[in-house]
DNA sequence: CTGAAAGCGCTAACAT
DNA sequence: ATGTTAGCGCTTTCAG
């Protein structure tokens, strides 16, 4: 074992509960006791033993951010802010891989992790309502994205149905006409896919538009492969579509992808537009048209809230913000930009 | 508080040392006793306080994952399959984003999370290997990737300059006589851009080609932007590459995308070799030819070290395996290659 | 402003 | 096969 309390009491000459608050700085202590404590400190170079911290305190410093994914640039980027955030305000963030697992997701939810974190962020993929107002863990929880919707906890994420209409809308106000939506899902109505379904479906509307089921497909999963299937399958109709919306840039990378190889030029004879905004987006051919959510923002607002909650202040009841998101035109729906601009 | 073992060890009507050994399997325990405590454990609803454990064990059963950006695709995917190795072998893994930054780093190996974490599975950037000699924590150690060389502790990684020798020769073996590396680095002799740098020259040495400077582009960082910027620089020269080895995908990513900006056809008038072979390299246009290393031995093998070391086991000094590798050509130098594929 | 001491929940050495 | 107990290092109440 290192350096304990201990060890700096007997050196300087004081008690525990003295060195404990020349380092907690709970209590005052006389400037020369703090010279003498903090003098023994750097000499044996002491760090507290977080273990010990923990039990005492009755938590543990870590909270998860449970994601579907770490490939998916989009929880990278999210994560990589939210463990800056989280190391800032004294905490350390692990992460916690889902898989879009039914299973997973569910443990998870009801405490799988008990007694090892404070606190879970928490961006569910399969479970729904019912599964979250079951809850059997009362573990500080917010949630962000992928949609849960009217629960009692915190909910971090864009306005899923704008966002999408504003895309689809893009795309109507190039002049497209058959706009395929490729990222449809089965199942629960107020999943994230849904409302982007509905955000596509407002926007036909709008415009006029009837919508054609065949031109919505329904993936798997939501990486850079079901969006090239998808598109294949869409090249294929009698009528395939002049224009694409991927429930996210991966599908949409895709589905550009997939036209190509089809010999079909984007944007030329086909249009795509995705939503996360990733790097990858910005640097491809042709750079890829998104709806640009505000990843710092949901990143911080769900690490500070949830710390707010572990930390039991006084915080209002669930909070639900829209956080701000924009429409960034690249090439693929026609615009110019240099790589990495937007 | 939630249910302890004490609780278990009433309602069971056994000592705490039983219920412990139940938990654990350290000591055998009658199969009567045994199923009368899972009783009381399933219907309290019984789990391990990790802190109190950790406290009287005085391991945390936290490793950390110190790599320069989790937003690098190579990273995120190697971190992902780190996490499933720590999780399977009862370990929690966190990761220490250094940003490539050297005092980041430098702290981190010198112990900044001691008492935090039981291990570090590290991928340095900046530090050297003076750096690493002068190691004043003794924290069990791996290192991964980023080469710092021949110093007494555990080091995976793939045998950078052969890697290099192999992308450049076929760029060499395409035909290719203006063949520029993006990536170098000023500074140690030992880090990874300079053995890659070295096995770019040995490639030309060996075709008998002049090693040119001028084609040689120092990058800031390693990321797709770098690239970009490199290219353009190079496509300036008055006589400018036919072919690019880049440091990593990212950079190959951004020479791609800055050569066709400036109208060049990729492969056509430029081929295009990167290192990584990130899911990002066979879904873009074109799809991109690179070193694909084994990512699953890697993360598998530094971890599992790391996890012997930290558990004391009997294991020999300094493994220092070269991982293996092998070269998936691509659009970028002239292959067929559907998405997805390699 | 400082000290003494209890006790967080667990594991492991020592008993039986 | 099971029980008893010390103590990991810290925070915090109670005393002074």
């Amino acid at each position: 074992m290192g350096v304990s309390l201990k060890d700096i009491a007997e050196r300087a000459g004081v008690s525990l509960a003295t060195v404990s608050n020349v380092v907690n700085g709970y209590r005052p202590v006389g400037e020369r006791t703090r010279q003498r404590v903090q003098r023994a400190i750097d000499e044996l170079g002491y760090t507290p033993n977080l273990s010990a911290r923990h039990l005492r305190r009755g938590r543990t410093g870590l909270i998860a951010l449970a994601i579907p994914e770490l490939t998916n640039p989009y929880f990278a980027e999210l994560a990589e802010i939210a463990i800056r955030e989280a190391g800032s305000l004294g905490y350390t963030l692990v992460m916690e891989n889902t898989a879009g697992a039914y299973d997973a997701e569910l443990s998870l939810l009801n405490g799988a992790q008990r007694h090892v974190i404070d606190g879970l962020v928490f961006s569910p993929v399969r479970i729904g309502r019912d599964e979250v107002l079951a809850r059997t863990s009362d573990t500080p929880l917010v949630l962000i994205g992928e949609g849960v919707h009217d629960v009692p906890y915190d909910h971090i994420a864009i306005d899923n149905v704008a966002a999408s209409r504003l895309a689809v809308r893009h795309l109507l106000a190039l002049g497209r006409r058959r706009v395929a939506f490729i990222g449809a899902r089965l199942g629960d109505e107020s999943q994230a896919a849904h409302l982007r379904l509905r955000g596509y479906r407002e926007a036909l509307t709008e415009a006029g538009l009837p919508y054609r089921p065949e031109l919505v497909a329904v993936t798997a999963r939501f990486g850079r492969r079901d969006g090239v299937r998808a598109m294949r399958d869409l090249l294929d109709l009698d009528e395939p579509p002049d224009a694409v919306f991927g429930y996210n840039d991966l599908i949409a990378i895709g589905a550009v992808r997939a036209a190509r190889e089809a010999g079909r030029d984007v944007p030329g004879e086909v249009a795509v537009v995705g939503i996360d905004d990733i790097e990858e987006s910005r640097f491809g051919t042709p750079t890829l048209t998104t709806i640009a959510p505000d990843k710092e923002q949901i990143a911080h607002l769900a690490v500070r809230r949830l710390i707010a909650r572990i930390e039991g202040a006084q915080v209002a009841g669930p909070l639900t913000p829209a956080t701000p998101f924009r429409l960034v035109t690249r090439e693929s729906t026609g615009f110019r930009s240099a790589a990495g601009t937007g």
